[in-house]
DNA sequence: CTGTTTACGTTCTAGACAGCATGTC
DNA sequence: CTAGAACGTAAACAG
């Protein structure tokens, strides 16, 4: 179909596409538009990776938007919305205003109200309609990016249920779903009410095959010699194979620690295939790199781009992620070893693609499970960069010549699962069913029954059955633990369903926390008496954690002779520990010997904990309360300044997981505080001075400082060495002691002095006080009592 | 005696969304 | 119902 034929598009999208080179719709793209994409026709669109499924997206928007209306595009993750933003914003040119929504990003100036196309992700999408967006009724298009994850567990759910609020909110609203090929996409295309186009089309073709000896079989049947040398593993010969024909390999592992050794491994086959021009260009990167942080992480991934190989997982920082992504799309970096983040994430294709591990630790399938064939499809499917490779070859590595048939079976040939709601579960209903309550979505159990009929799941089932027990399990947690009143058959959100609701915490979280912070207030007053080894039978009460009540608690708030309990002595460490072992935080994996060193840190410091330890019997709790003792010493950590380098290495993380049990945590920490004061508990100081020190990582005495824009742990400690101690100080601070503490920056200083307001920033002129020390090494330990116990607890450990 | 290879036992395991109000080194 | 790569340490071995 040519371009110019294309009806209900905006008169200037045909010359735009020209200009861009594309004169034809690819055949999916063509059937897509046949189906009426451009026409408000709902369209399920199940095609491989990278053939076209944007352009088909922004046909569907932008004749919406056209015809007056507004489009919004819900993706999977983060990453993606900043760079289908990147790629939406070429059309700001003809007036369209871009928006983009996330967790931690917000477009600035102009309210999403006003753009045309909003980008978010499906949680973000869900938090916008329980918090009442005002312009999701305006939406007259929405378009869903990878809509086959509804099949994930722990996030489909939220997807489903999204996607079926915003069609009864606006039962005209356009909808398209863009899915991997899956094997049942008319399933999706019968609960959305849509059309389909299911094809296995690509522009540039792929191969699929499977390594085993000298050889690489391929699906057509034809065979490759390529092969093993002297010592060198398979996916070396395959990386040298590649790398004789000037192409790059992205190879998947299944975990980080794999993925850095293979590295390493593979950087000495790429080294020798490196031209002068491209070392130096490396060499440059890789000291981008050691900049990004100053871990062992970032060494080991220095060491290997220096050498043209490189390794990318969830453990590295957003930027050792960047710098890797576009060297490899430059073609600088030859080979990146990879776990899963870059099968799902940014686009970044490559002409060979190895399969090296197809089985991944599971503890709950008891070890090593398969991968699932539409991961795998989607590892292969980075193979090929259009208009670049003249073909993309994917490659499973195989050990034996049985396993060769059992790849090709299980792989190859075989078609991806089909993609089943995963609805029905006690967890995804817990959050979603309060929501739907607290946002007016369904007002009674048939009404809530009648809602979740829209989804996925409904359409899947022949036994509503199942749904209907589910459903009434958690109308009774939710209802016991004071999330929902239900009189005379009719459901309603209490206000502290509808701050849990909006916070978007799940339920189950809010009552952990709202728990412990009661249970603190009642501990408080009884130690008064009995304050003594915390080793025996804890102070509080006993009470049944998940299902305390909060009408128990507003008795208890009002009722019971106020304690003399002072909030303020929660400890961060209380506090980091109770957010930690909420459904809404990962855990931190337990190592062998951290069991024991957690159990003594669990010994020492029991009664900073807020809430009853579960007893050592309890096996699975005992075990979860450990692992989030360890993840709020994290915490604690980095919120006493200690240096990234040192808490990687003493919980084995990557930088990568700092940032994001940080960031967690002050989500959660920002949420308790609003559920404390919600329930009328007299924390919110403590609280919000933990969240505040963990944002920052820094200690108490520079949370003021920290809190000038450009001034985070690092410069805040250098500040208050030299006697600056709060940002009242540095307004009148003298400019030569400001600038001796930033190590003589004055562009930095000047920023600093400006955005603390000081009246006069200007360095000009000002040099350096020379009695002012700057070593950050000696100044910044000065250890609480804990922190010192925790660093010989480390090393005396670490020696037996 | 010392450096190198081999054998065997132990260890450990992918990813990442969200409030609110603005900005790290 | 289900694993296997990486690494540390000890043993064997070569020079």
């Amino acid at each position: 179909m040519d371009v110019a034929d294309l009806p209900g598009v905006p008169d200037w999208l045909p010359d735009h596409l020209h200009d861009d080179g594309i004169e034809e719709l690819y055949p999916p793209q063509a059937e897509a538009v046949e189906a009426g994409v451009t026409e408000g026709e709902n369209l399920v669109a199940s095609i491989p990776t990278a053939s076209g499924k944007t352009l088909i997206a922004e046909l569907a928007m932008l004749s919406s938007v056209a015809r007056g209306g507004k489009a919004l595009y819900i993706v999977p993750l983060r990453a993606l919305a900043s760079e289908k933003q990147a790629d939406f914003e070429e059309f700001e040119q003809y007036g369209l205003d871009i928006g983009v929504s996330t967790g931690n990003y917000e477009s600035e100036g102009g309210w999403l109200a006003d753009k045309d196309i909003v980008v978010a992700t499906s949680e973000k999408v869900d938090s916008l309609v329980r918090n009442d967006a005002p312009w999701i009724e305006d939406l007259t298009c929405v378009v869903t990016d990878e809509v086959h994850l509804v099949d994930d567990g722990e996030r489909g759910p939220t997807l489903e249920v999204t996607l079926a609020k915003l069609r009864r909110l606006n039962p005209d609203l356009q909808t398209v779903a863009l899915s991997a090929t899956i094997g049942n996409a008319e399933a999706l295309a019968t609960w959305l009410d849509a059309g389909l186009v299911d094809s296995d089309w690509r522009p540039i073709d792929l191969q699929k095959g499977v390594h085993y000896g000298q050889a690489l079989h391929l699906e057509d049947g034809s065979q490759q010699r390529l092969s093993v040398q002297n010592n060198e593993k398979q996916t070396a010969a395959i990386v040298r194979d590649t790398l004789e024909d000037d192409g790059s390999t992205l190879v998947f592992v299944n975990s980080r620690r794999n993925a850095e050794a293979a590295a390493g491994r593979l950087a000495n086959t790429v080294r020798p295939h490196l031209t002068d021009e491209e070392r130096g260009q490396l060499a440059d990167i890789a000291e981008e790199i050691r900049d990004v942080s100053d871990t062992e992480t970032s060494d080991d991934l220095a060491d290997a781009v220096a050498d043209g190989a490189a390794f990318h997982h969830a453990g590295l920082s957003r930027g050792h992620r960047e710098l890797v992504e576009d060297a490899f799309r430059d073609r600088l970096v030859k080979v990146v070893c990879a776990t899963p983040t870059l099968a799902a994430g940014v686009n970044t294709p490559s002409r060979r693609v190895v399969v090296r591990d197809w089985r991944r630790y599971d503890g709950s399938a008891g070890g090593m499970a398969p991968l699932s064939v539409l991961e795998v499809h989607q590892m292969m499917g980075r193979a090929g960069r259009p208009g670049l490779d003249p073909y993309g070859e994917a490659v499973l590595i195989a050990s034996s010549h049985d396993e060769v048939d059992e790849l090709f079976e299980r792989y190859v040939w075989a078609d991806p699962e089909p993609v089943r709601s995963k609805l029905a579960a006690e967890p995804a209903l817990r959050t979603h069913i309060l929501a739907t309550v607290a946002s007016g979505f369904a007002r009674s159990r048939e009404g809530l029954l009648e809602f979740l009929a829209q989804t996925l799941y409904a359409s899947q089932t022949d036994d509503s059955g199942q749904l209907e027990r589910v459903v009434d399990d958690v109308l009774t947690y939710l209802q016991r633990n004071d999330f929902l009143e239900i009189e005379g058959g009719e459901l309603d959100a209490t206000s502290l369903g509808h701050t849990v609701s909006r916070l978007y915490l799940d339920p189950m979280s809010a009552a952990e926390i709202v728990d412990g912070l009661r249970d603190w207030e009642r501990g408080v007053s009884d130690s008064t008496s009995a304050s003594g080894s915390p080793a025996d039978t804890p102070a509080e009460p006993p009470a049944d954690s998940g299902f305390t009540t909060a009408s128990e608690l507003a008795e208890d708030a009002d009722g019971s002779d106020d304690t003399n309990a002072d909030p303020d002595d929660i400890s961060a460490l209380g506090l980091y520990h109770l957010v930690s072992r909420t459904p809404d935080m990962y855990q931190l994996y337990l190592r062998s010997g951290d069991r024991e060193e957690y159990e003594m840190e669990l010994f020492e410091r029991e009664d900073e904990l807020l809430g009853p330890t579960p007893s050592e019997f309890e096996e699975g709790r005992f075990e979860d309360w450990l692992s989030a003792l360890k993840t709020a010493r994290l915490l604690e950590d980095w919120a006493t300044e200690v240096d990234e380098a040192t808490i990687t290495e003493r919980y084995g993380v990557g930088p990568g997981d700092i940032r994001g049990k940080v960031e967690t945590a002050q989500w959660l920490l920002g949420a308790a505080e609003s559920l404390a004061s919600e329930v009328d508990l007299d924390a919110a100081r403590a609280i919000s001075e933990a969240r505040i020190r963990v944002e920052h990582g820094v200690r108490e005495e520079l949370v003021d400082l920290a809190g000038v824009r450009g001034v985070g742990r690092k410069r805040a400690r250098r500040l208050f060495q030299a006697g600056i101690t709060d940002r009242a100080e540095l307004r009148d601070a003298d400019k030569s002691v400001v600038l001796a503490a930033l190590r003589g920056r004055r562009k930095t200083a000047e920023n600093v002095l400006e955005n603390a307001g000081h009246r006069d920033p200007s360095m000009d002129g000002v040099e350096p006080a020379a009695d002012v020390s700057v070593d950050l090494d000696d100044g910044a330990d000065t250890d609480t009592d804990a922190e010192a116990a925790a660093n010989e607890d480390q090393s005396s450990l670490g020696d037996f």
